[in-house]
DNA sequence: GAGCATACCTACTCGTGCGTAAGGTTACGC
DNA sequence: GCGTAACCTTACGCACGAGTAGGTATGCTC
């Protein structure tokens, strides 16, 4: 029997699709299982009926379960990353990079919300996955820090490394985790969102750079 | 054979340990395994081992994997949640509220690393165990918006609760981040972390009781 | 229109790990 | 000093799910 004519995916689809057309549906399938139930709880037949498709095809196509979790990875974390990205280098001044850098994380998490929940929720607990999770955060820590220290040495201020890494942590972390709200909320708009976390952030830094802090 | 002399716990358990200890044994490793691997990979096996214990007693004291998972996401939790709630009650004004509430949650995290990885790594992504995780989550959020809300009324101010909601889950999400970034850390000083937090957290707050916003 | 590559299937094997049955051993009350 | 309850064990059954073997259909090429 053949791949059967309306899929669980809901896009109907007809025999015989070539392989790129596939692995982007298998991806698509993987991505929400694995979402939906965890990595280790997911399995490869759900994945696979999910798809409209039999399980040796995906082992075909993606490897084995690892490997597909990590395409996933990949495919989710590249999109997010490159959508920032572009946004950031139309921007010159610190808080418009900021600001695009917010509108586009957030806009990407609205569109593709189980994409977030498997790069922040599954991967993160997951042991074999953590280090290439936590690598991604931290690159976009280090951007985030060196936004925020051009930032202050526009205003002639210096502060200590350390204390910009970590400041940056906080920021990147509360983003996470409105993300990790927004992906709850279907309702919920992305660019609003974006923005109350613009005035969280900008307000924060915004005082710290003027070189006032808050002391027990 | 009989329990070892000497578990992988560290504590030399000799025997015939009553109940209330042996369970807290039990309970210490489970955090610790559960920390390292997920709750997946985690074996009941590898737990009782770990516990110096045979498989069997994991059972009659804890009950299944799953119920086990829970009572370590309860005692952390409360543990959590209580030590934050003997500071806050201690202090009047909303930014010693904040701070001392801060600094409680940071202590704990630091001296109970992989409990906060269990609670705050692995419940999230689980199924069955993201609810309650979701639940501690929003009574947090819950009380520092009302925090927030106090410090704003007492300012003469007026923000619509789905503002100070989104703002609050900033500020917790931030928390957990750097939370988070200090169970990876140990060399990092908790009373430390929480004071920068504190800076971010509340120097951002502040501006926006004051009615400044950023507008793009 | 024969050949060949690609897409796809059914139906297995086999390891791993949860949960349990059935039976030893120690401490404590009386 | 002896019964009994609590503590603890070894050794298994059994289900579930990762990964595979081997075979069938389809369409493209010349």
């Amino acid at each position: 029997m053949l791949a059967r004519v309306t899929a669980v995916s809901g896009t109907p689809t007809f025999k015989r699709l070539p392989r790129a057309v596939r692995e982007q549906q298998m991806l698509d399938s993987a991505v929400r299982v694995f979402s939906r139930r965890g990595f280790h709880a997911a399995s490869m037949d759900e994945i696979a009926e999910d798809a409209g498709i039999s399980k040796p095809m995906v082992y075909a196509y993606l490897g084995t379960k690892e490997e597909l979790f990590v395409a996933c990875l990949q495919r989710e974390g590249t999109r997010l990353l490159e959508a920032i990205a572009a946004e950031v280098v139309g921007a010159d001044t610190p808080d418009q990079q900021l600001w695009r850098g917010l509108r586009a994380f957030f806009t990407v998490v609205g569109a593709h919300r189980d994409g977030w929940a498997v790069l922040y929720r599954q991967a993160r607990g997951q042991q074999p996955f953590a280090g290439a999770s936590a690598e991604m955060r931290e690159r976009m820590v280090e951007v985030v820090a060196m936004m925020l220290g051009r930032a202050l040495a526009a205003q002639g201020r210096e502060v200590r490394d350390t204390e910009l890494q970590v400041m940056a942590y906080a920021l990147v972390g509360a983003s996470e985790s409105l993300a990790d709200w927004l992906a709850d909320h279907p309702e919920a708009d992305p660019e609003k969102t974006a923005t109350q976390m613009m005035n969280v952030a900008w307000l924060g830094a915004g005082q710290l750079l003027q070189g006032e802090t808050w002391t027990p």
